[in-house]
Order: structure tokens, then sequence, then C-alpha cells
DNA sequence: TTTTGAGTTGTTCGA
DNA sequence: GTCGAACAACTCAAA
């Protein structure tokens, strides 16, 4: 090992260059950096959305560094096979890459830390997609926590060191290795909806993503607490499409968050609770990793839930009948987010009236969703329908014409994505423009009764419910 | 070890 | 129309 061979920089969800502790610790060390991207084993398997949006993510960050005399590097194939070429490609004897912690992604980079290593190289990776590692919290008796509220009690007393600046010496290699064109990777192949329509709706990279947290602090973070839930308000942050990209750090949110608090801002604290929400997926899908794949709760094994169904698939079409839930699916499709109040409800439907298996629901916001994150995904679907961790009150089941009348009273948001009236709004039209022919819907159709009443889709679920618990 | 208090997000019904 | 109780009892975390 010497002290100039380059130091290769592995990007996966860290595409940024402020507040990266991992290409910070690399600058300081003035040697060369080779920062590499991988379409590997974790991508493959990425959904539709998912896919295409990290491609927009990779393609800008690749301009970003190209602004700053880098390279973005571009290679497809099994991670650590990549990355043992590239190290006999430059001579570099040192690979950093910031931790992820969902399985697939442990899978893989304890296979390259191993391969790196048996090649006698400095394999490290760094702290940056958390504001605490999963491992840090822990409850008096040594274990993790399951219930949110001890969790942000014991983290909130954590401080938070500063988030650190864009490296000023990004220092490149004298030779570049050869590069993949990400256009010949056709990321957004399986985009079978009209990606140009959901294109409107995305705001990519590390720039974007900082404009869009000061017009968060600056326009939306007082009124965050009270305005969150409806629907139809422009109230939230909407970064989680950035920050599951990296495209920000968590850090920089919550030191936002702490400032606005510092001037009273009420809202600010609400705001930082939901960023340590998505600690709190990261902490269970750490401890817990099965929380991806099976019930959280293994009593919920003999839970009569449906496999997919043609009640299932009206839901993905945003065909159900219940226009809140509609208008859900519909943002889903077009924009590729949900407001999150809608998610809810959306998957309370799918699991609870329509009796089909969170599963379902969880493959298809994984296919669709532009903010897809392993971690909150799971949680989430887990905790709506029942089988994860929470108090799980069986009876809570949402009903969405109540939920329209709180959190959608006038409308706004319902007829945004279902058309109605003389002049329909652009975005209910453009669903039609964005769904794959095979659905055949036609232009402004709509279901226009519901596909089962919401008071015997409650008690069917209720009924399960009991006999489960019996 | 036992006890105690609390648990993101709800709905319905009847007074 | 509004408001409180019932829905039922369990798990978690700390003292």
């Amino acid at each position: 090992m010497t002290t100039t061979s380059p130091i290769i920089l592995w990007f996966r969800r860290d595409l940024r260059l402020s507040d990266h502790p991992a290409l910070y610790t690399a600058a300081q060390t003035g040697r060369p950096i080779i920062p590499v991207w991988i379409h590997d084993e974790c991508v493959e398997t990425l959904g539709a959305a998912p896919k295409w949006r990290m491609g927009l993510s990779v393609e800008k960050f690749g301009e970003t560094l190209k602004g700053i005399g880098s390279k973005l590097i571009l290679r497809r194939g099994k991670a650590a096979d990549v990355l043992k070429d590239l190290v006999k490609e430059t001579g570099a004897s040192t690979v950093y890459w910031s931790r992820a912690y969902d399985p697939e992604a442990i899978k893989r980079d304890t296979a390259v830390k191993t391969s790196l290593r048996e090649m006698g190289l400095k394999a490290d990776s760094f702290k940056g997609h958390l504001l605490f590692e999963p491992w840090v919290a822990q409850t008096k008796a040594g274990g993790f926590f399951k219930v949110y509220t001890p969790f942000w009690n014991c983290v909130r007393q954590i401080p938070v060191t500063d988030c650190l600046p864009v490296p000023t010496n990004i220092t490149p290699p004298i030779t570049w290795p050869k590069t993949d064109n990400i256009a010949d990777w056709e990321m957004g192949r399986a985009m079978n909806r009209g990606a140009n329509v959901v294109a409107k709706h995305v705001c990519v990279g590390e720039q974007a993503a900082s404009e869009r947290l000061a017009h968060f602090i600056d326009a939306a973070v007082d009124r965050y607490k009270e305005d969150r839930d409806f629907a139809g308000l422009p109230a939230t942050s909407r970064l989680s499409e950035n920050l599951t990209y990296g495209e920000i750090s968590p850090r920089a949110l919550y030191h936002a968050g702490r400032a606005a608090m510092e001037r009273g801002a009420k809202g600010a604290e609400h705001f930082i609770k939901e960023v340590v929400w998505r600690e709190f997926a990261y902490h269970l899908i750490y401890h817990t990793p099965q929380i991806t794949k099976s019930n959280w709760r293994s009593e919920w094994d003999r839970f009569p839930w449906r496999d997919d169904n043609p009640d299932a698939e009206l839901w993905r079409q945003g065909m159900t009948g219940e226009p809140f839930i509609d208008a859900g699916m519909r943002e889903l499709y077009v924009t590729g987010i949900m407001h999150n109040r809608v998610r809810m409800l959306a998957g309370s439907y799918l699991t609870k009236h329509l009796m089909t298996h969170w599963k379902v629901g969880l493959d298809w916001f994984s296919e669709t969703l532009i903010d897809w994150d392993p971690a909150s995904n799971a949680m989430g679907w887990q905790w709506i329908a029942g089988c994860g961790p929470d108090a799980a009150l069986y009876f809570r089941v949402f009903n969405p014409e109540t939920q329209a009348e709180k959190f959608d009273g006038d409308r706004s948001y319902r007829n945004r994505f279902i058309p109605s009236g003389e002049n329909p709004h652009q975005d209910a039209m453009s669903f039609y423009q964005a769904i794959p022919r095979s659905w055949g819907l036609k232009t402004g159709q709509k279901q226009e009764e519901p596909i089962i009443s919401l008071k015997v889709g409650r008690e069917r679920a209720l009924t399960a419910y009991s006999a489960q618990k019996a």
C-alpha cells in the first residue's frame, strides 16, 4: 500500500458532495480519488420507478463531479467483481463507501469487504445515510427498540455533529479508468408508464434538494405540525425523494430543523421527529431484517390474507371507486410519490377492506415509488397491516370517506387526481397518458361504484381479526 | 422479578 | 351536531 495510490470512492445511495464523511475523509488524505457507481446486483432488483429515478440521480451526480474536474466512473456487474477489476486497473489501495443497512445491501457489502481485504486492501465503510447508527440506540436492558416513542426519547439526547463541507480538493487520478455510458443501461426501460409524465414531477440532484429544503424551512415548517395531514396542501417537505438517493443528508435536515426551532418555528420539532421515523425504520430493518419478507409478528402468519387478486388490480389502477384512495393511487402513478396520509389509507384499504396481503401493496410501491426506501416501506406496510411494530389496535381500520372529510374537506386533492367538472385538472388527465394500454381505461374514465361497501369490508376484516386472536 | 404506565396517525355508536 | 365511551387486552420499556 502506498500513500499516493488512488482511493476508490464507491457511491451508492449517497450521491452528493456535501456532508459526505467517506468522501471528506478520502479528500483529506490528498490522494487521488476515483468516484465509482456500479449498476450492481442491488440495482438489478430495483422496481421500475426507483431504478429510473436512480439513473437520473447518477447522471446528475456525474455532471456535478465533472464540474469540479472529477468524473463518475460507471460500471456494471457484481459489486465485488467490478471493484476487484477496478483495483487492478487503477492501482488503488483503498476503497471507501457509505454504509447501507438493508439485508440485501449488507450481504453485498460484507462480500465486498471480505474480498477486498483478502487482496490486502483497505476497505472501510462510513456513516452518512443516517443520523444514528442502528446499534447506537439501546434500551436499558441492552436490546433494540420496538416502539417509536422510547426510541425517540433515547436518540433525542444524542448530540448530532455539524455537517461536513464540500471537500475543496478532490484530486483526479493521473489516468481515468474507462467508464460505461449510462444511456446504454436504459435504466428507465421498465417504466411502462410514461416516464415523460412522471419526469415533470421529479426534483433531481444535490442542488435541487438543498433548495427544496430551504424552501420548506422558509415556507412550510412553521405550519408543518398542523397542515401535514391535509393532502391538498403543499405542507410537507417532499424530501424523501432526495434522501433515498442521498442527494441530501439527514443531518442537513436535522440541523435546518434545529435552526428553525431556535427561531421559534413550532412545526420544526415535528419535522425532526419525522426524520427520526426514518431512523427508526432503519433501526428495525437492521435488527429484524426479516421485516422486508415476513410478518414482523409471527402470530400473523395464520391470518387469512388474500394473495394478489382482481380487487388488488383495481386498487393498483386507481379504480376502487373510493375517490380518496383512487386519487392517491393516481398521484402515485402520475408523480411517483403519494402523500403520507393517503399512503396509510391506501394501505389500510388494501390490507383490511380488501383483505389482501401487505406484500402485494409493498411490491406495487416498490415498483412505482420514486422515493422507495427499503426500511421505511417495509415498516410502513407492516404497521398499517397490523402485523408490524405498534400497539396494533386491531379495530383501527381507516374509513376513506371519513378521512376524506377530515383531510380533504375542500376536495382539492381528489379533484387534482380524479377528473371532475368541465375543466379537469391537468394531473388528473395526465393519468391516462401515464397508464399502460393494457389496463384498458378510457380517458376520463373512473369507477363510479365502490368495489366493496366500506361497512362490509370493515366487518369482514374485523371478523377475521377476532378469529385469529381466538 | 414484578409492577406500572404508556403506546403516531381511528371509527362508531349512543347519550 | 357534539362528545365521550367502547372497541380488548397486549407488548414494551423503565423503575
